[in-house]
DNA sequence: ATTAAAAATGTGCTCGAGCACATAAATAAA
DNA sequence: TTTATTTATGTGCTCGAGCACATTTTTAAT
């Protein structure tokens, strides 16, 4: 029933622990007539080391630094820090120090400079949102050559040399914006509408495109043109209004970010014409336009959730040499109106 | 930096640490004077009690029991025996004994009666497939009043007194399924199949088709009729001939269960017409009629997954105190042809 | 055979919480 | 005041792994 210790196993072989533990970390000083008697006793048993044991006694405080976005810059961060100081409430009680660094999601070189002072302070392991595809790829290179664990999370870099990724399906999450637009709209044109303050690097808004794009590529029927529009956030408001005045048989909005409240502010103010809009993310603007029924649907990309499970999968790895997944993609949560409520805590 | 330990407050209160440990755990036997010494330093720092050094002093043999269908009379439960097995495998690290409990999925009697057996060897926790409702309902409920932590996968009871659940959602995998249909037809009768060896108790089979239907009913334009069809595994063949013959118009089939081969076995020998096969979990005859395209599509259910995180909430709360989620969703896996091979492992 | 060096083996402490038991201090009874 | 009794406080062991150091045994050299 119990498991057996090394104590368990000196006894069976008649020698000391001490012998035991030489041999199962193989250090050598043992001679041939111990070894052989121990080697017999751990082909009949199965020792599996206590693992509490284990880490008591290691008694090592670990270093986990988290690279996000600087929530101050954007919001859609704000639900990863709440996460975040779960996990370190939580894990603290295992010796586990998180410590969060704050890039600015608009800047590569802001994104390689903080990582750069993060290193200084040789983590144990570094959790980060690869907003930039280039440039996270050679900052994961570096931590596996140097030894550090590494995560991922929001942002899905599809390359071997990432250990562990924590968040969603872009691609299919594209899919069920556009299974959603396609119920709400009979034909006409569609937007695809990437907003943010940049986008050379911004992967995942085209990740969303493809799946988007993708649904509507399997219809036999073509109900629907479609038209990609990019805009920055400054001049959102003026773009958006010269794009509408142009195209008169636009219907539906698929916005790729987090951003759909600004175009809702810019087509709240028309009264003649209902568009179908559908976006991400339960910000409070967002909300607000959900509620008014200016934005159909969001997408809730649960960045909370995100941030808290990419921490857990490194602790458990650090701790318990557990083994880290993948890929953990969780549910593409589509939320309206109707059920806004639930995902408000 | 480190965390505080008992001795570090013991130090501070200049006391000793037996006189901290009668304080934290408030089991008397401490003066006015000594009490107000520890709660000053108490409330000065924030002491967490390792707990990795408390399980190791407890040292306790959890048992956790498995109640589940048998995977010899439906094998869908398969893969769940090789999720436990995995639990079972990494958390014997932890003391923590994991024992399976078969019961026959077409008999609620013997559902009870194997929950009677488990019962006697007084589990620590208990993990379940609720697959009948009102019976399952009692039975946590008894759980609960006898202090038996217990937890949910696969079937999802929608009652405030269970803890714990890890699946799917089966409304939106309804929805997912309809989407799916939709995308592969223009109009005609589709057939929502319940097949099975029991369905009077199987709730989940009415929420598939709920949220299937739910899906068609938020189109305006209404261009398929439904019809909902209950076989018995026993009689599919015959049954569903006569169906076929009798509706012309049929065009596509959701299948409720994993049992869509047994639908795929019928319409693969008409040659003259192909019906739009949508059904559930990746079984080898499934996969078989997946990839001859008889099937369009499967939704997989993971239930290896399911099974092992069910395990790992329980553990986790069993040994670190972790507060077990209520409800984790696993994501809706759409399956076709052309990758079902990154879900074959 | 005696001593020196090398190799093998065993002992005992650590990590932090928790609890049993021993000791010390305070109070009550004589 | 002395002794008995209650109450408070401190000490030391446990859990299992892991490692430093002490001790014992074996082998080599004189």
């Amino acid at each position: 029933m119990k498991n057996y210790t090394i104590k368990d196993i000196a006894k069976l072989a008649g020698v000391s622990k001490g012998t035991v533990d030489r041999v199962l970390h193989n250090r050598g000083k043992v001679s041939k007539k111990a070894l052989d008697k121990i080697n017999v006793v751990l082909s009949e048993i199965d020792y599996k080391p206590n693992l509490i044991a284990r880490t008591l006694k290691n008694n090592k405080i670990y270093r986990i630094c988290i690279l996000l976005p600087d929530p101050h810059l954007d919001p859609y961060w704000l639900p990863c820090v709440v996460g975040i100081n779960e996990a370190k409430t939580e894990f603290s009680s295992f010796n586990v120090v998180i410590e969060s660094y704050f890039f600015d999601p608009a800047s590569t070189s802001s994104f390689i400079d903080i990582n750069e002072s993060l290193l200084k302070t040789s983590p144990d392991a570094v959790l980060l949102v690869p907003l930039f595809y280039k440039e996270a790829l050679d900052i994961i290179d570096n931590y596996n050559s140097l030894g550090i664990i590494s995560g991922t999370f929001n942002n899905q870099l599809k390359s071997r040399i990432v250990n562990s990724f924590v968040g969603q399906d872009l691609f299919q999450s594209g899919r069920v914006a556009a299974s959603l637009l396609d119920l709400l709209l009979n034909e006409g044109l569609i937007a695809i509408v990437h907003i943010d303050e940049e986008f050379e690097n911004a992967q995942h808004m085209q990740e969303k495109e493809k799946g988007f794009r993708n649904y509507f590529s399997e219809s036999t029927i073509q109900k629907f043109e479609f038209v990609t529009l990019n805009i920055k956030s400054a001049d959102a408001q003026k773009n958006l209004t010269d794009f509408l005045n142009k195209h008169d048989n636009l219907k539906g909005l698929f916005v790729t970010t987090s951003k759909s409240y600004q175009i809702a502010e810019v087509i709240s103010k028309i009264d003649d014409k209902d568009y179908a809009l559908v976006g991400y993310d339960l910000l409070k603007q967002n909300i607000n336009y959900l509620q008014k029924k200016t934005i159909k649907f969001l997408i809730h990309q649960n960045p909370k959730k995100q941030a808290y499970m990419g921490v857990s999968l490194l602790v458990e790895h650090l701790i318990f040499e557990k083994k880290i997944s993948k890929e953990v993609l969780l549910p593409l949560y589509i939320i309206n109106a109707e059920n806004v409520k639930d995902y408000l805590n």
